[in-house]
DNA sequence: AATTATATTTAGGCATCCCTAAATAAATGT
DNA sequence: ACATTTATTTAGGGATGCCTAAATATAATT
């Protein structure tokens, strides 16, 4: 049986490798996790004892091949329940984290694809990752930086590098969602704030906003 | 902060007083919960000093108002969850019960309502058994045994009262559904099995099977 | 290459929640 | 009422998962 924290350490070594390489340290670990690194010293000895990590003394962590299953499976509820919140529950994006966080620790097969079903088999979650399939393959996207592309480019945002919530906020205010289809109307040079349609309105935004918005360009 | 352990401890206390009276004993616990006795006077004694429950030595145990609200809590989120992997994801009676343990624990209010908003705030939970509302009120519903009803009685099937597997899949199988309405033709005086109109079906059913069936009765 | 700084691990402890065995209180039978 | 049975509690211990402080390995600096 795996338990909580196990759970909880596994993905938090997927989520780094995600973004950077793939042997993770423990330092790394013990900051996305607020813990102590001896904790993790610790818990990473019991984890390679179940076969689930790779390790080798003060060198990093990665995941085997059944500990990486394990984390993407969870990982993949993480998501689907994002979006489960979102589009039927309608909470707000920038509300689910918590809450998904807590969902994705059940435990049943049965429950993840029938939810999948349910929701139509959604290949992004509301913040525009990546949704793990069912056999854990995770469909990489090309996106932009916002703040990368050039005037006059069509694009959907695909979702956001930032969790702060004031930024969220924001961005629901403007009424920009995942899978909302923008345009860039005009780049200020002087600051690199952008003009960008959405929908029929126009909206004026900072750099520092288009910095943290992914879009998949689609003209 | 009350942990997963003490959430079904409360929860246990509750669903014992619900059919019995108010004071439970140790045992009774330790046999719900399957640990042993000497676990739950310790884990009582916490619950004490939390102020969930009154506790005299020797004597037995009820919920304090806050803990009453508490395991009423946990009883919605369960019922709630119930209602919804067989309202919306389509699984049968039998299977709910263990994901819904599960997902009874998840801590966030604003689901716990917007999952009843979403489900059109159902009364009563997949096995006929009532949700607790918001506010802790948990509609008592008059039900009788159908073993105890004379011929000709029409009612609805309000639940059963037991959570045997084989039964459920029984029941399945006859096509015996939470809100089904049935009629019972005749009642066989030598073994007391029924003829139950359900549907445009006629099925005999023997005692042990309608000694746990709930109904209500509208005729 | 030696020293300093940083990262990681080990050691020793604490809280939670479980256990068995022994002690004690309450209930029951005669 | 007293003895016996049953229920409950206390005592002592184990696993998990966390902590701080100390020890040790690795990386960085000069």
């Amino acid at each position: 049986m795996i338990t909580l924290s196990e759970e909880n350490y596994l993905k938090a070594i997927l989520s780094i490798n995600l973004e950077t390489k793939n042997i993770v340290s423990t330092n790394e670990i013990a900051g996305v996790l607020n813990t102590s690194p001896a904790s993790v010293s610790e818990m990473i000895k019991k984890l390679e004892e179940k076969n689930l990590v790779n390790y080798e003394k003060y060198k990093g962590v990665s995941l085997s091949k059944s500990g990486e299953k394990l984390a993407l499976e969870i990982l993949r509820k993480h998501r689907l329940w994002e979006t489960f919140l979102v589009n039927k529950l309608e909470f707000s994006w920038s509300e689910v984290h918590d809450v998904a966080e807590q969902l994705e620790h059940v435990k049943s097969k049965k429950l993840t694809n029938k939810l999948d079903h349910f929701l139509n088999y959604p290949k992004f979650d509301p913040h525009g990752e990546p949704i793990p399939s069912k056999n854990g393959i995770i469909s990489p996207t090309k996106r932009v930086l916002l703040s990368e592309v050039p005037i006059k480019t069509k694009g959907i945002i695909m979702g956001v590098s930032t969790d702060e919530s004031e930024f969220l906020d924001y961005l629901t205010q403007l009424n920009f969602k995942i899978g909302s289809k923008i345009k860039i109307l005009d780049i200020i040079l002087f600051d690199k704030s952008m003009k960008i349609q959405i929908g029929d309105k126009i909206e004026q935004i900072s750099e520092e906003v288009t910095n943290n918005i992914h879009i998949k360009i689609i003209e």
